[in-house]
DNA sequence: TTTGCTCTCCCCCCTAGGGGGGATTTTTTA
DNA sequence: TAAAAAATCCCCCCTAGGGGGGAGAGCAAA
């Protein structure tokens, strides 16, 4: 069986890289290229492209982006991310997105094989130093866990998405209780349940956790 | 006298309105508009213009840039900031790059005459709007106003540096002891010494003004 | 040499924070 | 309508955080 494939990335450059390491692979068949996101989604809706690996920078439309889309309107496709960057918001929108797999651009063809035949058994793959980044964040709570597939604000209440930006201005349980027209208990719960939710073991870590999460826009 | 004045600004609309206004004010000139930060540099500085009226965020060169190239090399010239903005940062950043005069973008034509007399006045002229947001940063320590005028790492000491992130991650003082080969009481001397100086009353409070005021680099 | 800053550590005292429950009412959702 | 989730409040207990202060050693600039 052999696998059509699509290569998405702006740098010419590493499209030549990737076209290497595949060569390496059997069953592997590169069937086009494509160096932005919007290319690569009008490429695979017409056509029977069945893999994409995609990079998440890339300009107009990027991975994430081009990820969405193209698991929305042809769910089939089995996507792997294929990207420089390992930090925390990257992977966690690129699995939102709903990519099959994420590799490092450092991979080799071994990985790359190794990412295919997980994701053909139904499974989705991630790089080792992948799962050491995600490890890091979420150490054993069933609910922290989960934050990594939802939005983590879906998995704030309404009341607690008020409470949190108060949180993070250093207002005291007792000031947000006045400033909420509740009971200094009710904030204390509260407090207590965001801190759960997201495995964090003190205000310090929520406020940064916050801020580069994005967790007080609504 | 006459007062040569440039006008700095990314979006044309808006260097009408700022036309207007000053149309509205004896004694100033416009001999200059800029659409970006390089431009307005070239300009001044091969020129007899002695008032800057600069706009913040441009395309290539932004204001704050500008502003601190044009202070350094020609430090006579008065720059007045005009913004959208009254966010701590900016007026922060305008603050250091030397400008004498920081407005925003819906002043009427009285109060920046007023800047422009205050600052005639070998003053510096902020809208009220500004100073109650510094005000809001700023309540009554000596350090803390004196925070405002240097980069906040010259008042933090190497080892309260080397705290800092820790801090930021969520560590108790026993753990930051723990990591560093010191005390407890150390660190929570530390600690104090850090909220005191920027005026901060909690460690919540000091995550986010760290993570906001990229204390944590070096 | 004196002055001042940093780093280190300590004291006392008090409050806010956090772990561990549980209970009630209201609202939402299946 | 029944079940689930959210919001409200409470209990006990213990620890970490924070206010205020001091003190000695080391170092560097004035």
């Amino acid at each position: 069986m052999i696998r059509k494939t699509l290569i998405v990335d702006d740098h010419k450059l590493f499209l030549e890289g990737l076209r290497y390491v595949l060569s390496q692979i059997s069953n592997v068949e590169i069937v086009g290229e494509a160096t932005n996101g919007e290319v690569a989604i009008e490429m695979v809706l017409n056509s029977d492209i069945e893999w994409v690996l995609m990079d998440i920078n890339m300009p107009h439309c990027d991975g994430i982006t081009a990820t969405a889309q193209l698991k929305k309107r042809k769910p089939e496709v089995k996507i792997i991310a294929v990207t420089m960057f390992e930090d925390y918001n990257n992977i966690q929108q690129m699995v939102r997105a709903g990519a099959d797999g994420y590799v490092l651009k450092n991979t080799g063809s071994e990985e790359l094989l190794k990412a295919f035949e997980t994701i053909d058994k139904g499974e989705c793959y991630y790089s080792p130093s992948i799962m050491r980044t995600l490890m890091r964040r979420n150490t054993s709570s069933v609910l922290s866990r989960n934050a990594l597939f939802l939005k983590p604000q879906e998995l704030l209440t309404s009341r607690e998405k008020e409470i949190m930006p108060l949180l993070v201005e250093g207002l005291t349980s007792a000031e947000i209780a006045e400033k909420l027209f509740i009971s200094e208990s009710t904030v204390i719960s509260h407090r207590k349940n965001i801190l759960h939710k997201f495995n964090l073991k003190n205000t310090s870590a929520l406020v940064k956790f916050a801020l580069e999460n994005n967790l007080l826009l609504p």
